[in-house]
DNA sequence: GAGGATGAAATTGTCAACAATTAGCGAGAC
DNA sequence: GTCTCGCTAATTGTTGACAATTTCATCCTC
């Protein structure tokens, strides 16, 4: 069973950090589970050098915890977790929008009610709310943050906050059918940053943030004492 | 010439990432110079394991650059480096001093006068503008970024930004005598905080960040075209 | 029977040697 | 004289073995 990708260019610690990454935000590899070094280490049939690097590359994405002389696990994110998460990317993609709005030009808006336009259609296929956790969502927020034109900030929203989330999402799957309200949110961002008004942009995306909170959290509160 | 901790607890690993950073932030390492693998191995009487562990600790910090089959370098902040490090610091800081007033109580206006009034005395001692680089700046924002109560914030904060901020002012030296400004910056955010006036805490602490990256934008500006 | 101490197995941390890639240098051809 | 090709030296990437720490099970004591 060799899960190991067939792209040979590279080190052999990113390809491992990535299969991984793929096992983990899948949810072949459940939160709490351990990653022994020699377990992963003949699985792909590699040495534990590589295995501790990629490793580390996955605990700098927030989605591994290493404690040392103990191990690594699959992040196992508490409510504290994810309102501390919520709370950095509502900072940081309402900053996003800002500087998006401060870069729109004359084809952000086209560009913007294109991929609305097909968000909304995926949302009329699935009125129950698959919006919001599939790739539509994502997507929006992604093309925002890689417009704000800061390689800092890219990092961290992509490469760390959105792998986080999607733990999250691992557990409990569905998030509640918020995919209307969002797509609707998302319209009237989007027209903020193609109209240049950063402040605007930067409130709506905040709000649009703390609104995803509540509804996850309420729905966190459902099945209460299920893992802290 | 072992530059290595007498501390004997925690991982070599992490001794040697704490060596390297003061050796970094103090400017003993500048920026752009080598950080061989077998040198600093040789250095600390270590194997070549744990120096490969620390400078990717640092790489994680932002302080090193780490090219594959190359190697690691002290890392060289451009200006726009430096411009998207402003604009994160401004979001996260932001979000900080929301925070921080969201949580603020009974003892916290007496906390800030306290050290405020010590920062006045410093400014006082040093009016040339030693404050912004000193500890004193560092110490306020720590103190807010720790009341924010938010371990992810914190992290980004106190673990990143902050030294990749210290690594600015190793080839800079001496940030513009804006001591005093910032200090009067500095009680008007605290006395929002200790308000629990979240919104004018935000605003304010935006502001301020915004206002020192202006003031540090006009002074590289000074010695142009040295280095990129 | 419950709690704590002891010991063994397993796992992580560290080390030194080997393999592969890269960068610099020099020789040769155009 | 300049450009290109190839070689050498140095450095990083990887490997497997050894050392130290932790954890779990077992046994003894109270």
């Amino acid at each position: 069973m060799s899960t190991i990708s067939e792209t040979s260019r590279g080190l052999v610690a990113e390809r491992l950090a990535e299969d991984l990454r793929d096992d983990i935000l899948s949810g072949r590899l459940q939160p709490g589970a351990r990653l022994g070094e020699v377990a992963l280490a003949e699985r792909f049939s590699v040495s534990r050098g590589p295995v501790r690097a990629a490793l580390n590359l996955l605990s700098e994405a927030g989605i591994v915890t290493i404690v040392p002389n103990s191990g690594a696990r699959v992040r196992e994110l508490s409510r504290a977790d994810a309102r501390a998460l919520y709370e950095v990317r509502a900072a940081l993609e309402g900053e996003a929008a800002m500087l998006a709005a401060s870069r729109a030009n004359g084809e952000t808006a086209a560009r913007f009610a294109a991929l609305l336009d097909q968000h909304a259609s995926e949302v009329a296929a699935h009125p129950e709310g698959a919006y919001l956790q599939g790739a539509g969502d994502r997507d929006f927020h992604l093309v925002i943050a890689r417009m704000a034109e800061n390689p800092l900030l890219l990092r961290y929203l992509a490469g760390e906050l959105y792998p986080q989330l999607s733990l999250l999402r691992v557990k409990h799957r569905n998030v509640t059918g918020r995919g209307a309200k969002a797509l609707h949110e998302h319209k009237r961002i989007a027209e903020a940053i193609a109209d240049g008004d950063a402040e605007v942009a930067g409130l709506l995306m905040r709000r649009h943030i703390r609104n995803s909170w509540t509804a996850l959290e309420a729905q966190l509160s459902e099945h209460v004492g299920e893992g802290e």
